[in-house]
DNA sequence: GTGAAAGCGCTAACAT
DNA sequence: ATGTTAGCGCTTTCAC
C-alpha cells in the first residue's frame, strides 16, 4: 500500500554486508572487494535502490547542488547565461536549482534564503545588477556566491561580468565619428542597468565634446506601441542613429521607422544588444553588441566549484570581452 | 572557524523551551501560547535561525520542493511554459528545481532519477513527447507526475497538452480553401512533434481530395540558410504557401522569398505555429497558431498540487484549446 | 576490507 | 500549551 522505500539498510540485509560497505560502494570508495562491491552492486540493481539523496545531505552536510537566482527565466538573455551554467554544472557533476526571482528586491532575497535554507553548496545569481540589501545578504553567509551578467563594484563579491559602460560608450562613439547624431534607448527600469549604460553614453558624447541633453535618452518597455512614441520623440530633436539596450526594442523602434517610410540605415540607423536570434532575423539585421552571455555563465560556474572545493583563485572578478557586430541597421 | 551553523536547539536553549516549541512556532502550528510565540520568534530574529529545510525533508518526508524537466531553457516555447510553472508554484509555496534534459532520452532519465532521489514531492516534465522508457519510470514511481506541452496518448499519463495535429490540420484547411498549394516545414527532428503535424497536414489534405507527396514536406533546422533551400524545394513542386512550426524557421523561409523579390503574401503565404515575439517583429508579421503556453504550465502545475495532496481529480489529461492568429503573412 | 555506532537537524507521535 | 523521544536514511569516525 505505501510508498515502500527501498533504504541503505533494506541492501545491505539482502547482500549480507554492513550498511557501510553499502555506503562505501555507492560512493565509489576503493577500499571494498571487487567481490564484495559485485555482490552489492548487484542487489542494488535488483532491488532498484535510489540513494536518498536527503539523507545524505544532512548526514554529509553538502548536497552537491547549487542554486541560481535568475530574474526570468524568459528572457532571452538571462536564459543564455543560465544555459551556459547548467552546462559546467553537469560536468562537474552538480544538481541546479533555478529559482525565479522577477527583478524584485524582496522576491530575490526570499529566493536566496530559500536557497540557503536549502543547504546548496553554492549559489549563482544572475542579474542585471545586485541591490545593496542582496549583497549584505551575500556577505553574511558562508556559503560562496558569485554574481553573474551585469555590474558591480564591490570588490568582495565574486563576480563574471561584462563591461557595458564601455561598450555603450564604443557604439556611441563609433556613431558619433560618422557625424550621426545619436540617441540612447534604455529598456525597463528593473530590467535593465540602465545607469551604467547611460554613462557610457555619456561618456561618448564627452569625448567627441557634444552636449548632452535629455531629450536624446529615452526608456522603452517590451511593447510594440513605444517605437512610434521614441522614434517621433527622436526625430523631434534631430536624432538619426539611436543605441538601443534590446533586440526587440530595437526592431520595434526600427521597424516603426521603416513602417512610415524612413529609409534603415540612411535616415536612421540602429545599433542593438544581445545579438539574440531577432537580429538576425528582422529585415535589415540589427548591428549589435555581441555578448558572451553562455561564457559568462559557464565561467561563473567554473568559478563557484573553485570556491566550493576551497581551491585557490587567482581572480574573484572577472570582466569578460564583448565585440561588435554590424549590420544592415547601421551599414 | 567552522560555519557555526544555528539549529534548532540552540533557538530552543535560548528561549528556554523544548525543540518542539520551536518547530511548532517556525511551522505556525497553533498551539503555541502567544507570549510564548512572541519570545520564541525573538530569539529566531536574534539568532538569525534558518531552518534546514534538509534535515526537516528527512524527517517529514516532504521537501515541498517539485522537479522540472525542461528540454532546453533558451527555447522560448519551453520557457514560456516553465514560467506558468513557476508562477502556481510559488502561489502554493513549492520550490522549483529546473532540470534541463537536453531533448536527449538518455540525460532525460538520469534527470528524472536525480529528481527522485531528491526526493521531490512531484515532477513535471515538459517536452513535445515522451520517450517510452521514460513513460515507463512515470508508471513505476509513486511520485505524481505530470506531463506538459506535447503530445501523449498514454492514458496513464497525467497530462497538458495541447491538439497539435487539430491546430495543423486547421491552418492547412484554411490555406487550402484558398486555392493554395501547401507545404508542411517540420523542425529538428528531436525537439518537435513532427509526426503528429505531419498526421494533421496529411488529415488536411485528405479532406480536400489532394494527394500527398514528400515534396510537399521539409525539415529545417534553426539555421537561416536552410530558409533558401527549402524554398527552392519548394518552389520547384509549385507551393506557394507553408506551415511551420516553429517562428523562428518561418522568419528565416519567409525572409528567403522576400530577399529573392517575392511578394508575401501574394506569392508566397506563410503560417507559423509558436506566436512568439518574432512573429510581430518580423515584416510582414507572421500569421500564427496561439499556443496558451503560460496556461499549460499553470494547468500542470495546479494539476499536480492536487496529486500531491491526494485532493480528487476528475481530468487527468487536459487538451487545451489553441486559436488562430492571422497576420500579414497571409492575409 | 568491513562493521558498529553515533550523529546530521528536524518532525511527529505520545505524554503530561 | 509544552516537553520527551524515537526515528527519517545516510555518512563517517573508530574499531577490528
Amino acid at each position: 500500500m505505501d510508498k515502500q522505500t527501498i533504504t541503505i539498510y533494506d541492501v545491505a540485509r539482502e547482500a549480507g554486508v554492513s550498511m557501510a560497505t553499502v555506503s562505501r560502494v555507492v560512493n565509489g570508495n576503493p577500499n571494498v572487494k571487487p567481490s564484495t562491491r559485485k555482490k552489492v552492486s548487484d542487489v542494488i540493481e535488483r532491488l532498484q535502490y535510489r540513494p536518498n539523496a536527503v539523507a545524505r545531505g544532512l548526514a554529509s552536510k553538502k548536497t552537491t547542488t547549487v542554486g541560481v537566482v535568475i530574474p526570468s527565466v524568459t528572457n532571452i538573455f538571462f536564459a543564455a547565461l543560465a544555459r551556459g551554467i547548467d552546462d559546467i554544472a553537469s560536468m562537474y557533476r552538480y544538481n541546479i536549482i533555478l529559482a525565479n526571482s522577477d527583478e524584485n528586491t524582496e522576491r530575490k532575497l526570499k529566493v536566496f534564503n530559500s536557497l540557503l535554507a536549502s543547504q546548496v553548496d553554492g549559489i549563482i545569481i544572475i542579474g542585471h545588477n545586485l541591490d545593496q540589501r542582496l549583497v549584505d545578504e551575500v556577505k553574511r553567509t558562508h556559503t560562496p556566491v558569485v554574481f553573474a551578467g551585469g555590474v558591480i563594484e564591490d570588490p568582495e563579491i565574486n563576480s563574471v561580468v561584462i563591461d557595458y559602460e564601455k561598450a555603450t560608450q564604443e557604439v556611441t562613439d563609433l556613431l558619433l565619428k560618422r557625424n550621426r547624431k545619436v540617441g540612447l534607448i534604455t529598456g525597463p527600469s528593473e530590467y535593465m542597468n540602465n545607469e551604467v549604460r547611460l554613462n557610457g553614453f555619456k561618456n561618448a558624447l564627452a569625448a567627441n565634446k557634444i552636449e548632452f541633453n535629455e531629450n536624446l535618452i529615452a526608456q522603452a518597455d517590451y511593447t510594440e506601441k513605444d517605437g512610434n512614441v521614441i522614434l517621433d520623440g527622436f526625430l523631434a530633436e534631430g536624432v538619426d542613429s539611436v543605441v538601443v539596450s534590446q533586440d526587440t526594442i530595437a526592431a520595434a523602434v526600427m521597424n516603426a521607422a521603416l513602417d512610415r517610410g524612413m529609409r534603415v540605415p540612411e535616415e536612421f540607423a540602429v545599433f542593438s544588444s544581445n545579438n539574440s536570434i531577432i537580429a538576425e532575423l528582422v529585415r535589415p539585421q540589427l548591428s549589435c553588441i555581441q555578448l558572451p552571455l553562455y561564457d559568462i555563465g559557464a565561467v561563473a560556474m567554473r568559478l563557484l566549484t573553485k570556491l566550493m572545493n576551497q581551491e585557490e583563485v587567482d581572480e574573484r572578478q572577472v570582466v569578460l570581452p564583448h565585440q561588435l557586430i554590424e549590420r544592415g541597421s547601421t551599414l
